[in-house]
DNA sequence: CATCCACACCTTTTT
DNA sequence: GGTGTGGATG
């Protein structure tokens, strides 16, 4: 169970948190009935319990299982049976790591201070590749390049390489890297058949470059700290005996979301003790597009044979209808464990499903809604907006500022991506690792220093014709006479400036140094002197950023934290709606949940399902499991007919998802008519019987009329289900269309089109100007 | 070296 | 629809 950022532990957990005093608890006499273990369940102190040997923790949503994972931490240290730095405890996302830390805090006090091993996989990995960079050719002061470094470096390596750059992308070579490195590939053990995954076959050579690139540059991508981790692992098995020797226990969260790198990681580290408890929810899987493999979960009793294997499937935060609805839509999944989520709770509101006519309507009737429930006392915060993709979020930035109603988008527009961040860092990591090329690039004429184009591809040559990083080439062109007088004498002026701040940063508060740094260098006075509108905006950035820096001791450990964690920490919003991606949502849990964009190509997302076919549709499922999941009291589901994509008008369809709801749990509140026979079938169902039908005024429009009157003419033409499973909710309604395939019809949007293909009600048709699109038949008529 | 314009790409999700 | 990049131009 895990709550809201800013929600607080529960009554019963601080009561329990502060019977344990820290130093009493230590004092060894903890046992089966500590007090901590009193309000778990059975399966949840089972899961605390079974210390020894391999575990496999099967948690459902909303089970209780951060508290029974806490408690189970909190119990190894309290009993004794392992100091805290002798514990490994991995996490996927920071937020999950620093939530975790907080609550084994209130349960253990200052003694998680001395669980080092408390982090994300990519966090350890760095702290480990740190220890040891030697071993593969690094410096112990390498930098960690983000996603942007890694798509320039990579474009760098294809333009080197004198391939066609507009054909093969940085990015297209980033992602191909990446994928192998995900799992646990270095160029030497990428298969040959697979060169062919980029550049008519050059992929394993341009990867090789790639990394004799990085290690030109003392730098690692994220995919390499925890790949170098496996090298070392596997050539030096001292050095791998060292850390099995000092993880007496293991505790790995998020199992599902393990890519084979990860698997491979954990597995080697866990072979002496085998005490690893892995916890996961296979159908919570919803990072297979960053290469994470459901199989480790589906296979770990195989991997670690006699593991004890503990189901938690009492779910304690949402209604049985909310439960009802989730269960019934993940249960069209074929690849899943299977588990039976159940509750006590009452039985609460229905799953709402609402059906408008476009976007801007469909935030409208949220913000209305979530007006609606603040007159009724609900705070702000306990409500939330999850979204499928993040473009989706701006029309309800967009209401939600004209309705003056506060919101916090979680995992927004990134704080150290922007321009005058990475500059700044740049600075800094350069006088770090005087190595990184891509920071001296990034900085090195930024204020300009008169040293152009010109110049620096003479010290680019320079570089490459010995294989230095450019700081080492710029002295080296001091020496000789490459060139121009005012270019020479700037670059001199540079490169004693890093020098001296290098000899600074030794004795100096990191944050100090930064602020010297952008001072000095001219960086701020550019901005200052800047007429552009957002110059103030990046002024201000520049000094909430040293005033990060100044929460770190080194300057080392703050670049190593803004590489890993890239997010300012999130401040606590009281009075604030909630606006996130679902991804960003899983963990969190709110009373009022809305689901808006449940429509055909939008979620499930079109180019998902293009790129990974039904492995994506069902990981899609998945996250449309999360997110109903995520509502404690109430769910409301809507889609829009029409979408303004691209700033092109869009039909769209109901997501088939909403077909797969079952009927028992949810609720239709469609306008009428809207999907033509569709909604007033679902009036005709025992479920929907006697729904009023709206005044429709709002919708008295030619366009709207023609949708009713043809829908109206075919009322009760055919049954609304989708057969299967009895009774699903069916909006969709594949009923059979009065058209054919080669008719002309004419659409209010997107004017004259010939059908192309007719599937229920759901028509091809291609417009003469807007070009193929999928409609709904009673959206168009016979022209 | 600054500014303009054409164009491509974008709208999946993140360490 | 907006933004960002890269090339051409003054």
């Amino acid at each position: 169970m895990t709550s809201a950022p800013d929600r607080k532990m529960s009554i019963s957990e601080r009561a329990m948190a502060a019977a344990q005093r820290p130093g009493e608890a230590f004092a060894g006499t903890a046992g089966d009935d500590a007090p901590y273990l009193e309000g778990l369940n059975e399966e949840q102190r089972a899961a605390v319990l079974a210390t020894e040997g391999p575990v496999l923790m099967l948690a459902g949503a909303g089970t209780g299982k951060t508290r029974a994972l806490t408690t189970r931490l909190a119990h190894l240290l309290n009993t004794g049976r392992a100091q805290p730095w002798q514990i490994l405890a991995v996490t996927f996302t920071n937020k999950a790591a620093r939530e975790m830390k907080e609550r084994i805090e209130a349960l253990v006090g200052a003694h998680v201070e001395g669980m080092k091993w408390l982090g994300t996989f990519h966090s350890i990995g760095a702290q480990i590749l740190r220890r040891h960079a030697e071993l593969v050719g690094l410096k112990s002061s390498f930098t960690i390049l983000d996603a942007d470094d890694q798509t320039r470096l990579a474009k760098q390596v294809i333009e080197a390489a004198d391939l066609d750059v507009k054909r093969w992308t940085g990015r297209g070579l980033a992602f191909v890297i990446d994928g192998w490195k995900n799992r646990g590939l270095t160029p030497e053990k990428v298969p040959e058949n697979e060169a062919w995954h980029f550049a008519d076959g050059r992929g394993i050579s341009l990867y090789k470059a790639y990394q004799a690139r990085l290690t030109t540059l003392n730098a690692a991508d994220f995919g390499d700290l925890l790949v170098h981790n496996l090298t070392i692992f596997q050539n030096h098995p001292d050095v791998l005996e060292e850390y099995q020797r000092r993880f007496k226990y293991m505790l790995v969260d998020e199992y599902q979301d393990t890519n084979v790198a990860q698997y491979l990681w954990l597995r080697l580290l866990a072979q002496k003790h085998k005490n690893i408890c892995c916890v996961g929810d296979d159908d919570q899987s919803i990072y297979g597009w960053r290469g994470a493999e459901v199989e480790n979960i589906l296979r770990f009793e195989k991997d670690f044979p006699g593991a004890t294997v503990i189901r938690l499937e009492r779910n304690y935060r949402s209604t049985p209808s909310i439960l009802g609805a989730a269960s019934g839509l993940i249960a069209s999944n074929a690849d899943r464990l299977g588990k039976t989520l159940w509750t006590e709770l009452e039985e609460g509101e229905k799953v709402k499903v609402r059906g408008v006519w476009d976007g801007e309507e469909e935030a409208r009737l949220i913000g209305d809604d979530i007006e609606a429930e603040q007159m009724k006392g609900r705070s702000l915060s306990d409500m939330a907006v999850l979204v499928r993709a993040s473009f989706q979020m701006r029309a309800f930035e967009e209401r939600f500022n004209t309705l003056g109603l506060g919101y916090k988008v979680v995992g927004g527009p990134r704080f150290y991506e922007r321009e005058e961040s990475r500059d700044a860092l740049a600075y800094l990591r350069l006088i770090r690792s005087p190595d990184d090329d891509l920071a001296f690039d990034r900085i090195v004429n930024k204020p300009k220093r008169g040293l152009g184009d010109k110049a620096l591809q003479t010290l680019h040559k320079i570089a490459r014709a010995n294989d230095m990083p450019l700081m080492a080439a710029s002295r080296l062109a001091l020496e000789g006479d490459d060139l121009a007088k005012a270019a020479r004498r700037s670059l001199l002026n540079f490169v004693d400036t890093i020098d001296r701040w290098a000899r600074d940063a030794k004795d100096m508060a990191p944050a100090d140094l930064a602020e010297l740094v952008l001072e000095e260098s001219g960086y701020i006075e550019m901005w200052k002197n800047s007429k552009s509108p957002q110059a103030g905006g990046k002024l201000d950035n520049l000094k909430e950023l040293i005033q990060a820096v100044s929460e770190f001791d080194t300057l080392e450990a703050y670049l190593d934290h803004v590489a890993l964690v890239s997010e300012l920490s999130e401040s606590s919003a009281d009075g604030q709606v909630w606006l996130m991606t679902l991804h960003a949502a899983k963990g969190l849990e709110f009373p009022v949940v809305f689901l808006p964009g449940w429509e055909e190509e939008i979620f499930p997302s079109k180019r998902s399902l293009d790129e990974n076919g039904n492995a994506a549709l069902e990981e899609e499922r998945r996250l449309a499991y999360v997110g109903i999941t995520r509502a404690e009291e109430s769910c409301r589901i809507s889609f829009a007919a029409n979408r303004q994509v691209y700033g092109r008008w869009q039909a769209a369809i109901p997501s088939r998802f909403i077909d797969e709801l079952p009927e028992e749990h949810v609720e239709v509140v469609s306008e009428p008519g809207l999907y033509g026979n569709a909604a007033s079938d679902l009036a005709s169902h025992s479920a929907f019987e006697g729904m009023k039908l709206k005044d429709d005024a709002y919708y008295d429009n030619p366009g709207w009329r023609r949708a009713r009157a043809a829908a109206s003419s075919r009322r009760a033409a055919e049954p609304p289900l989708i057969e299967g499973r009895g009774s699903t909710v069916s909006v969709s309604a594949p009923g059979k269309s009065k058209y054919k395939k080669g008719q002309r019809v004419f659409h209010q949007k997107f004017g004259y089109g010939k059908i192309s293909s007719v599937e229920g009600q759901k028509l091809t048709v291609d417009f003469e100007h807007s070009g193929p699109k999928k409609v709904i038949d009673t959206f168009v008529e016979a022209a």
